[in-house]
DNA sequence: AGCACGATTGCCT
DNA sequence: GGCAATCGTGCTT
């Protein structure tokens, strides 16, 4: 059951954090590759230094970011990786989540292939690393630019609820909250704990 | 038109 | 732990 819009119409930290434990699911071709949301970054529109969108900063790139919640913004970052958010609050509201980590659930053969062009098994290094950061997620589910701007309650890429009603209506999980990753520009907003994921699982980035 | 740099990753010492 | 890879983007000239 996808998420609905009114999900993703409210603050962004409690977005951010109900994001965990959902599913992110990308149809290729009518083949779904699947992951569990495991670790989330929010990202607060004019105010945060971190933000694409501090002060305001309105272009081509993160124009996704001033539409209506629910879609998806990706964008290309070091000449060889994407990254995708899911777009939140209201409307000319400029904030986002960015998905930083999933736990692979289905469709793990052609995560492979994408990520390292090998065939089943993986080592459990590998697997581990299947989609523990925000570019591995992104090479392993084949999500581009062209995806950038998709609605997330669509065909292509969306995001439901655990197929397991307890698993989302109860809490199964800690959430930490910690600094973001790779915002040593940001100066003030360095320390905001704005960083979320599931304590203890193996597949959130770094270690 | 030019240029510095990034919401990262993986390889090397 | 350090650092190269690699290019679109945003800002300056």
């Amino acid at each position: 059951m996808k998420l609905p819009k009114s999900f993703y119409h409210r603050n962004t930290l409690d977005v951010a954090k109900e994001l965990l434990g959902k599913y992110l699911v990308h149809n290729i071709e009518g083949v779904e590759r699947v992951g569990k949301i495991v670790e989330v970054e929010a990202y607060l529109g004019p105010h945060d230094k971190a933000a694409h969108s501090y002060n305001g900063r309105r272009t081509p790139r993160n124009e996704v970011m001033y539409g209506p919640p629910g879609y998806a913004y990706v964008y290309f970052i070091y000449g060889m990786y994407h990254c995708v958010n899911v777009v939140t609050n209201d409307r000319e509201k400029p904030e986002a989540v960015l998905i930083r980590a999933l736990e692979p659930v289905a469709g793990i053969k052609e995560m492979a292939l994408a990520r390292f062009g090998k065939e089943l098994p993986l080592t459990d290094r590998e697997y581990r690393n299947l989609c523990s950061g925000p570019g591995k997620l992104c090479q392993a589910l084949s999500i581009t630019r062209e995806d950038n701007g998709l609605d997330l309650s669509g065909k292509k890429l969306y995001i439901t609820y655990p197929p397991d009603e307890r698993e989302s209506r109860e809490k199964r999980f800690e959430i930490v909250a910690a600094p973001r990753v790779g915002i040593a520009y940001a100066e003030e907003a360095v320390h905001y704990p704005w960083r979320f994921y599931i304590k203890g699982n193996p597949f959130v980035s770094k270690k």
